[in-house]
DNA sequence: AATGTGAATGAAATCGTTTACAACAATGTT
DNA sequence: AACATTGTTGTAAACGATTTCATTCACATT
């Protein structure tokens, strides 16, 4: 089914068709016989010949560290969800953690003509801000806030704090820290800063912070335990940099013997669904991931509108405190 | 760089250069020239001319029926790392649930000419067969077994048989099922169909199975167990859908004060992580989804150079019961 | 009545590639 | 020597969309 199809049905030229589909001046008695004919065709234009003609193609890249992650599924159905109103579809690279490979995609999709490119942001280094820069699609970072590129993150920072703060208020002063590869801004870096924030509002010593960083893993939780008890035995509150952390180091503490809260308050970060399940229930960080994707979709539609000219937009967006009864 | 001017360089015709690139008969004086004006230059032919002169296009379409659930994330990842050595690019289309939208990217991906398209499959309508058998690309579901299209699925039937068994065998006579949608066959009839195929094995009515139909939701889990005491008060085992359904209930089972797994055992399916935490912890059926994932995506790309003219191909992968101590 | 304005319209050119076709040369076969 | 066979080569015609250009027409302004 093509454009001279559909035009010939509805008894105009090709050229209305597209003039239809694109915006032209076009009188409205055509309108409804275009819009008649490609309701009864289901007519798609094609991408081939629209990308050949015009050199642009209605594609968005999203590249992903990995498709299988809670976090992750969100944002990126935030961003299905915003895309499926509009012109463009998504072509998904997901990297498998591999950092390398992050920056391929970027080559790689560029390459292919895409429209624009979103990037879950992990990681940034300068070979990172080389690639951003030399980028010549509009690009918009999630979930991280990087110099010079548009972005859309969460308050990681303040969720700690306040989080950290929370735990102090309830007594629990001896503070332990479990976090992840500190190469991500977001979570290796901010959620351990806003905790030490709090700990320095509160009077105390940041550097009394008793911390250890792990890996995503959720084993993290029981090793990085142990460790932390080795440097301050009288510690009585555990922040973990995920609720999949958190978790594992509940279950870890109770074998120990240790009562929650009472002996060691425990805290995630993600609000993840098992943490309504666990005894006594976690309190936790609910960040808003899908809306992360949406808000991404939205900027990158609107940069693709009004021209990628603007400056550089980074918006930041709230959390939830979820207090349940691990503080 | 078009091939033209490659071409004008290398004092051939265009047609010699195609040649060159895509493998015809060529003197290897002509071969030369070519190859260094090619690296003079770093031509490298535009996708959009390929994709409108052969109709084809380097990408294969996905089709779930959301992101962010955790099984459809492991499918998706299996897909794309079978995909990255490819060269493939995965272009994404998320149903969000909505099962028109299932058939429309069905329409508007094959409009765009993708190569091909695995489906994750959930309802079967006659609609779907009919839009199945209309599709003019090779096609692959995951997740489900459809006549007369090439799936990869699991032994829904088995596991849930095999479950069933074991709960049966540690004295849990008295069955419950709660579960999906049945417009699901694989999660919504044949998990239940295994269920009475144990009972009947083990010499019971399988008409005596207490059962309600849910939703994927996990709150089904406590209306559910509600409505299943009601059937049959005397009730001591249950087997739910999903894991996610299965922990729900749990819960409530606690709360009505009823010890697991003495007075009634509980087991579900997917071997979700939250199920290493509840207390006791979920018996479950871990099915291999990345590994579907990377079969379809296998499949497909075989589909892709063996012509899709093979006979139907319907790949069953196998399960394990991960038993733990809620039975 | 003459002129100017602006919207609506279709014909035709264009994008960069592949490939059917025909032409040609070089070789082997009768 | 005539003929078939094989392998190289270039020409030109697609593929399906967008967009420039010129034309028409209706209406408002002088």
């Amino acid at each position: 089914m093509t454009i001279r199809e559909v035009a010939a049905i509805a008894g105009v030229s090709p050229a209305a068709v597209s003039r239809y589909l694109n915006g032209g001046s076009l009188s409205e008695a055509k309108r409804a016989q275009i819009r008649r004919a490609i309701e009864e065709t289901g007519y798609h234009p094609s991408a081939a010949g629209q990308m050949l003609r015009t050199g642009r193609i209605n594609q968005i890249g999203v590249i992903v560290p990995q498709i299988n992650s809670e976090s992750v599924g969100e944002v990126t159905a935030g961003v299905a969800e915003k895309l499926a109103s509009s012109k463009y579809v998504m072509i998904l690279g997901s990297c498998a953690l591999n950092e390398e490979t992050e920056l391929e995609y970027l080559q790689s999709m560029q390459a292919n003509h895409v429209a624009g490119i979103i990037l879950m942001g992990t990681a940034y280094s300068p070979s990172h801000a080389e690639a951003f820069q030399r980028c010549r699609v509009p690009l918009v970072v999630t979930g991280q806030k990087f110099p010079g590129v548009h972005c859309v993150y969460h308050d990681d920072f303040g969720a700690a704090r306040e989080l950290a703060g929370h735990m102090i208020a309830r007594g629990h002063r001896h503070l332990g820290y479990i976090g992840v590869n500190e190469e991500d801004p977001a979570v290796g870096l901010e959620r351990r800063r806003g905790v030490q924030a709090a700990m320095e509002e509160a009077g105390m010593d940041p550097e009394g912070l008793a911390r250890v960083a792990g890996t995503f893993d959720p084993k993290t939780g029981e090793t990085g335990l142990l460790q932390l008890i080795r440097q301050d035995p009288s510690m009585n509150g555990i922040i973990c940099a995920t609720d999949k952390i958190a978790l594992t180091t509940m279950q870890a503490l109770k074998r120990l013997g240790r009562r929650i809260p009472e002996d060691c308050a425990v805290a995630g970060f993600d609000d993840n669904w098992a943490g309504t399940l666990s005894e006594p229930k976690l309190t936790t960080v609910h960040f808003y991931q899908k809306q992360c994707g949406t808000e991404a979709a939205a900027m990158m539609l609107d940069l693709l509108n009004n021209g990628a000219q603007t400056p550089v937009r980074q918006t930041k967006l709230g959390y939830t405190l979820v207090e349940r009864s691990s503080i």
